[in-house]
DNA sequence: CGAAACGTTGAAGTCTCTCAAGAAATGTGG
DNA sequence: CCACATTTCTTGAGAGACTTCAACGTTTCG
């Protein structure tokens, strides 16, 4: 990790589908009021960290709140049993950090080398309390979030692996980051491992029922990163 | 569903665990503000289900919060296969009624004969934008769900429904409305149905994992909605 | 170039689902 | 209060899906 010594950049933070649609600007990033963006600056740093390294550990103390800039991150629940659930994965403007009781509940992994903007949750709690817009925008954050994460359980609770893989690649695909619409691809930004864990089964399984979608023409591996996608045929798969 | 003409009573979140202490009384509610606890009354009515009764229907317009005063709310998710994914229980003090770009996102169902406080979601927003103490419960209150969501995540994912079963007993036995520490007697509100598709699994699989942890003396069923369970081995369960 | 990490494929065993039927509990009308 | 219908819960048996362990091909990186 490096704290880079620059001025901060803007903080963007991922809107689409949940803000109204006058604080969205024409990314689909939510528009901060120019004084609240000035007054983040000021507690906020902007941090670095290279590919699978550690940003924050379970059951740590909670300090701050990330928000990516570039990159991706990966968020996981470590279990008793050892088994390694993922959470959630993070693109830019999506904040992570949850906590309860002052500690992290989950570890946080950069998946490539990245930028994250860094908030100490003190100082940002402290800003939204004379900041009633900004604390209204972190409500609604929190139920993006929480949508998102009944969004995940649905897909996980498909009882056969063919329709978690078929949801979970379709999940990804709404995401203009990593899929290329023109020509149906996807760039999956983790390894079959990350995948496993996300949806609960295990890399040989993955990787058997990517081949099983691919005979059957709902996919093809262009390589190993690189999916192309029937996306109508993935959708219909889900009705059955 | 009827609306009832009395006074209402007054509003009490379920709080503990999430909300600083000075914050919740005795009963491990949260305390509210005596002014925004009469605004609260100003806007909010008194309602009634009969068991079984539905609140809301999934992609219906999202017009109000709930927050149930006593019994027990199921709400689920309905896919295109048939699915029907149950993604939280409500007790007394638990705000239910997500939505997004104005519908509701789920289903709820009255699972017992229950009061509710129903809020407009239109006549809240508009109490939070002056009463930033209250905007500020609504999101401590949305982060809570949200971490109970992940909670679910890491139950539903178990991939042995034995440990699925063991450990939402746990999370079971920790609501005091139905775990009697003292007799270590759970009193389910929910049918094996509404556990299955909780889980995530068959009703028939419920029924024989409670069959094997009564075998090997972990629970035992005085009846079908009374169990006994043996919290420390259920725990070390989890742990295999 | 070689080692390590990642991805794919094979085979055996286990778990869970589904279909089916019986037991227990609940509710209803007489 | 009892008889009967309905719902809920439990148990059985066969089929299918997934996990695990193992081996091998491919890519990445020092």
């Amino acid at each position: 990790m490096k704290i880079l010594a620059v001025a901060l950049p803007k903080v963007r933070i991922c809107a689409v589908g949940h803000w109204p649609a006058d604080r969205i600007d024409k990314d689909g990033f939510l528009i901060l009021d120019s004084v609240v963006q000035k007054e983040l600056a000021e507690i906020a740093s902007l941090v670095s960290y290279e590919c699978k390294e550690q940003i924050f550990a379970q059951a740590t103390p909670a300090q701050y709140i990330y928000i990516p800039h570039s990159g991706a991150v990966r968020v996981a629940h470590q279990l008793a049993d050892g088994r390694n659930q993922i959470v959630a994965f993070y693109m830019p403007g999506e904040p992570f950090g949850l906590g309860e009781n002052g500690v992290y509940l989950n570890s946080a992994c950069a998946l490539t080398d990245c930028l994250l903007i860094r908030v100490p949750r003190a100082a940002l709690d402290a800003l939204c309390a004379h900041e009633p817009r900004l604390q209204q925008d972190c409500l609604v954050g929190a139920m993006a979030q929480l949508r998102l994460s009944q969004r995940h359980l649905l897909i996980v609770t498909h009882q056969r692996v063919l329709k978690r893989v078929a949801d979970f690649l379709l999940e990804c695909s709404r995401q203009q980051e990593v899929f290329d619409p023109a020509r149906s691809v996807l760039s999956l930004i983790m390894d079959r491992s990350d995948i496993a864990d996300y949806l609960g089964t295990s890399v040989e399984t993955i990787s058997r029922t990517l081949g099983k979608l691919e005979e059957d023409g709902l996919v093809k591996r262009l390589d190993s990163r690189s999916l192309w996608l029937d996306v109508p045929k993935l959708t219909n798969l889900l009705n059955n």
